[in-house]
DNA sequence: AATGCTCTCAACCGCACTCAT
DNA sequence: AATGAGTGCGGTTGAGAGCAT
């Protein structure tokens, strides 16, 4: 057995734990939300780097919305679809706070339930195509690759470095195990709201002042550091302006990466 | 209450693409 | 131009929650 195959045992595979979630956020926060391989490396998780991205974009990033769609969107979805067929990433980039794996998601429940009224509705003798068929015929559409650079060019909002609320991301977290309702979600959601680059821009501001700076990347505008005491308070101690770790075997690698 | 079915969504996989060397 | 590492995307799967019987 070689190296290469013992790094492949010792990764960790399916759901993350709340630790996980914990220690992925502060990466990114620090690095940036780029450097996967990096991240997953430094962090000492026993993720790949696409596992970390993955968890990232679809789960963690602050700027996601969560709970159902809501029918502006769902006709959004449906009229972009229509249009550029399977290309979840491009709709998505539409739909602010939304990922393309939800997206998707929802496409597929959406065209099972068309698909099982559509049924209902035409002789049992006709044959129906599933939706997966239906989206290949939209993807084969002549106008699916026929976007405008601009638009291909897009960023899709998990883009943007989204530093938002690291908060946000703990208490995602820590409502991983699906301990909150979707009636509850749909309400935090609401309440919640989602960060202005102005006020993102005044956390920076506060942050410098504070004199905590992450390293370095687009996350160097790191988060509010009140927003650190209070959703990390079990991970950082605020000790006369001295920033430490209070749980230093969640991040062993760090420093010997960095130092050695 | 127990069981089976359906729905939802997080996560994985493989391929494609990009970019640095 | 070729190559390899890193990243992005779309398809698929499986676990768990919710609902019906």
């Amino acid at each position: 057995m070689n190296n290469i195959d013992q790094e492949d045992e010792n990764l960790r595979k399916g759901p993350w734990t709340e630790h996980e979630d914990v220690q992925l956020v502060f990466y990114v926060n620090m690095f940036g939300d780029r450097r996967w391989d990096f991240i997953a490396k430094v962090s000492g998780l026993k993720r790949t780097g696409k596992s970390c991205r993955l968890r990232w974009v679809n789960y963690l990033h602050p700027g996601l919305k969560r709970g159902r769609m809501t029918p502006q969107e769902e006709k959004l979805v449906l009229e972009y679809h229509s249009k550029w067929g399977n290309r979840w990433s491009r709709i998505a980039r539409k739909l602010p706070g939304r990922t393309d794996n939800e997206i998707k998601n929802y496409w597929r429940t959406h065209m099972r339930k068309k698909a099982q009224e559509h049924k209902k509705c035409i002789s049992p003798s006709t044959s129906f195509s599933n939706s997966s068929s239906t989206s290949s015929t939209c993807t084969n559409d002549p106008t699916v690759d026929s976007m405008p650079m601009d638009e291909t060019k897009e960023r899709s909002f998990y883009d943007t470095g989204g530093i938002e609320l690291v908060s946000c991301a703990i208490s995602k977290s820590n409502n991983n195990n699906n301990t909150m309702t979707k009636h509850n979600k749909v309400n935090n959601e609401e309440q919640e709201g989602i960060y202005s680059m102005d006020e993102i821009w005044k956390d920076l501001d506060l942050l410098e002042n504070e004199g905590i700076k992450p390293v370095f990347d687009r996350y160097s505008n790191g988060v509010s550091p009140q927003v650190w005491d209070y959703s990390l308070n079990s991970f950082w101690m605020m000790d006369g302006g001295q920033q430490e770790f209070s749980t230093n075997m969640f991040f062993p690698a760090t420093s010997e990466l960095l130092t050695g």
